[in-house]
DNA sequence: ATCATTGTGTAATGATATAACATGTGTAGT
DNA sequence: ACTACACATGTTATATCATTACACAATGAT
């Protein structure tokens, strides 16, 4: 019985086909636009989408956008070090990208402990204008 | 023409409704169960409890916890200092506490700054299970 | 062979949030 | 007073996100 280290070759053809659209869109994408992307391979209900992306987000394959209601392939290659702990998102271009940091991730864990909290999951979503958009901006003025 | 510094005399009739049914409640709402609760005092449609939220929101008087899609009212009594950065939600009562803590601002705030990141909102929330149903847990084991 | 587990398909429904449009209300400028 | 403007409100309809419930199929363990 596998517990970890889960790879491509773990996964059933819908959980593939959801990963797929996802590593492929480059971008965070909604559950209901996914099932559109997938119709052509025989999706047919939101309940497909969802299934493979719980699996997925268990395996920690995908991450769930909380403050966008959408999910992003994770940018790590190999299926190990899924250690991300906070995102930032892009209000222009919807781009998002993944930050690890032992300075956040012990602070939180240690206030979460100073409390008695057990901590078992942390959302950390950052939302702003990323770099290029901000050159962007001042083209356009 | 105020800028800041909202208090409740500042605030229209739907607001201070909102207001009143997040405080009183002492926990997380959400949008159509704040509804649900101001039928009474001739609420009809979400937009209103939406329309009230975003004030409200935009004040600082009232937070958006978006790993439940819920509300709360900000726990400063006074409205200053609603510096607020963090969040505690307890998967077990539901009870919410709010964290300011400049280690974890300053962190981010930095990790954004180094990538050219214009920051504009940090959500972080901790999911977890709070101290006092920890312990009522092993009472029943 | 049977049973448990897991994945799947489908329909219906529930839960969260916004668009579009009409109406009211206070206030500043004339 | 009248107008123009900004803003809050009321209402209907709709969009978007997510789950419940039930039936069936594939796999693997006993």
């Amino acid at each position: 019985m596998t517990v970890h280290a889960h790879d491509e070759s773990d996964l059933t053809r819908n959980q593939l086909l959801v990963l797929d659209t996802l590593s492929q869109s480059g971008g965070p994408l909604s559950a209901y636009s996914i099932l559109d992307q997938l119709r052509d391979q025989g999706f047919r209900a939101p309940l497909q989408v969802y299934r493979a992306l719980d699996k997925l987000v268990e395996f920690g394959m995908v991450h769930r956008l909380e403050s966008l209601n959408a999910f992003v392939a994770c940018r790590h290659p190999s299926c190990d070090a899924h250690e991300t702990i906070a995102f930032t998102i892009c209000d222009g271009c919807g781009q998002v990208s993944e930050i690890s940091d032992d300075t956040i991730s012990d602070r939180l864990q240690s206030l979460a402990t100073d409390t008695g909290f057990a901590l078992k999951k942390s959302t950390v979503e950052l939302r702003g204008i990323c770099h290029k958009c901000q050159n962007a901006v001042r083209k356009v003025m």
